[in-house]
DNA sequence: ATTAAAAATTTACGCGCGGTAACATTTAAA
DNA sequence: TTTAAATGTTACCGCGCGTAAATTTTTAAT
């Protein structure tokens, strides 16, 4: 008659000596219950497996315990890291987060808003797909569901929004190649999806302004999520042609300038900063991969702590809030510049 | 009045003018309702906007469409690439998939696992992690949720197993390394924690042996996820001591093959198959990365589509057989070799 | 010891849906 | 036209829990 299959939270109480609500409070916030109360069922707990219907705690709340995390490719190591820390910020402060990729595919991005909705989140931390979103889909979603944006920027939608100031990566990327050798070109794709790459092509249009250099942008073919090969294959063309402005680069990112290192490596032209190679590069974001590129990449890093950190505080309390700000917030972080072999 | 909020079923049922048991059983199936009843409620779902509560449906089902997919690591873009068409197969099947990942930590996969319980999943994906698996609790687990094991094979657990044929994966390397040029030393980290690694150790020895080579196995210290790392310093280790048996390696995987290569190339050690190099890389696994390291990596492929087809169509077996298959299901793909340029 | 306030617990009700049985209606076949 | 099969409706119950209001217990103050 021992270790009796627990049904429901009523049976779990009869067992327990209590009452059905009192049991449901200490599940819903354990510290709302006397230290008595606590203990007779916490000893119960760990006489009896039980654990509450999680669809039956949700449907009638007001207020789920969910969180939704949306990125735009999960594939991309990138995103992976800061979900994965996003990911634990929410389980420490109580919340359930499920996570969700919309793998550069703006109909599932909706989708996915679509199924959030009816999860009843108590918040979302959305990284939206940035050009290619439906702008009017995210702004409804928004208006109905506490959301903090993060890593991509997008013009007065969401209630708060957390990510890097591409200013002061391009910046500190610029000044450091400059300082050390010629001014770079930058090094992009032609239409990106991110707004941080606009961004980061203005920032260095200024501190190029700023410093007194001539700007060059080169613009390279190719859409889709799969940067590397179109790094590789612009950098490919860039390299072959031949009579380049300078010969520092600056890739508007790490994952094109991977690819740019490839094409490099496959052309025998040595990129770094020692006497015999013949090319600088840098790049941004820090990219996990980036240490182990050849030769390893310099770059602007991404404070994922304090992004992630950060974005999950903001939902925090825009959630306390009542899921709505009284102005919109606005935080931006810094880059720490990594000097690897690259440049 | 018009696009009212719709609360529940029963009012959209009623705007659609039929009663809410026919609304319910287009919502579990819509073929299952005259197609004249189909447009009735597809018109209405067009005028006004209504989803069925998720959570009020699931509370009272025996089975919900749920499937959980469990990898051991999401920032590893091999598991991000496979969980991905997993997720995508699951959801042209008409089924609900919620990604999980234990970042390597066996505690946090029995929490997932616990969680999913609480899901009541109609069936689940599971990638454990390995050697550090709690074994008596994925099997408990196991007992309870239809669950396919897919990559990592924990010997007598789960209902069914699809991954790779090891085997296959090293024999083509070996062999084509051996018909190449000298047979290759077997380089790998010591204490693995996935089951693949002990098999690709296996089928080098055995294939070797075949061939008639001695074998070599260099195995490198390191603990955790961190694969490029580890690699990178184990094969600094290796490379500055000299003394190699061969100028051949085969790496287990393409994560530690990215850490040497990026060793190599500090330490000035061309790799490739041109004359000018003075060692041959080959691996196994094709990451996504493997293609833009320098030189780019010759390596074993999986067959992902296959591997992710397979491991769905099987769960969706094992879910319409209800829950049971009578006796463990086993399926290999073999690799496909990839010639690139570092062998 | 008495009393009021605060905290904890119980009572009572409702949520939104699944499922079923008996009955009514429509559709297709004979 | 008749008839049987397919589909839809009505009416009911149960699920496992949240939650407001009422009640009891505990704590603190007098």
């Amino acid at each position: 008659m021992v270790n009796q299959r627990i049904k429901n939270m009523e049976e779990f109480a009869s067992v327990s000596g209590l009452s059905r609500p009192t049991v449901s409070k200490y599940f819903n916030d354990p510290s709302s219950v006397r230290a008595s109360t606590r203990l007779k069922i916490e000893q119960a707990l760990e006489e009896f497996e039980y654990q509450p219907n999680i669809y039956a705690m949700n449907q009638n709340r007001k207020l789920t315990k969910n969180v939704g995390i949306v990125v735009p490719h999960l594939a991309d190591p990138f995103f992976a890291e800061i979900a994965r820390t996003i990911e634990a910020r929410c389980i420490e402060a109580g919340y359930r987060p499920t996570m969700f990729s919309s793998y550069g595919d703006p109909a599932q991005e909706i989708e996915i808003l679509s199924l959030l909705r009816s999860m009843k989140p108590a918040g979302v931390l959305l990284a939206p797909l940035g050009r290619l979103s439906d702008r009017s889909e995210i702004e409804k979603f928004c208006r109905d569901v506490p959301t903090v944006l993060f890593d991509s920027y997008l013009e007065g939608i969401g209630d708060a929004f957390v990510g890097s100031d591409n200013y002061s990566f391009v910046n500190q990327t610029v000044e450091y190649l400059t300082r050390t050798g010629e001014p770079p070109l930058f090094f992009e794709m032609k239409t990106p999806a991110n707004p941080n790459a606009n961004k980061r092509r203005q920032a260095y249009l200024d501190v190029m302004e700023r410093l007194g250099h001539e700007p060059h942008v080169v613009k390279i073919d190719g859409e889709g999520w799969a940067f590397e090969e179109i790094g590789k294959r612009g950098a490919m063309a860039f390299l072959t042609k031949g009579d380049w402005p300078t010969n520092a680069i600056l890739c508007s990112n790490d994952r094109l300038a991977i690819g740019f290192l490839a094409a490099a490596y496959e052309l025998g032209i040595r990129v770094g900063r020692t006497p015999d190679c013949t090319l600088r590069l840098a790049s941004n974001d820090d990219h996990p991969f980036s240490r182990f590129t050849c030769p390893s990449l310099t770059t602007a890093a991404h404070d994922y702590d304090s992004v992630s950190s950060a974005s999950v505080d903001c939902l925090l309390q825009l959630i306390e809030s009542g899921g709505k700000f009284s102005t919109r917030q606005e935080q931006l972080f810094e880059a720490r510049l990594v000097l690897r072999n690259s440049s």
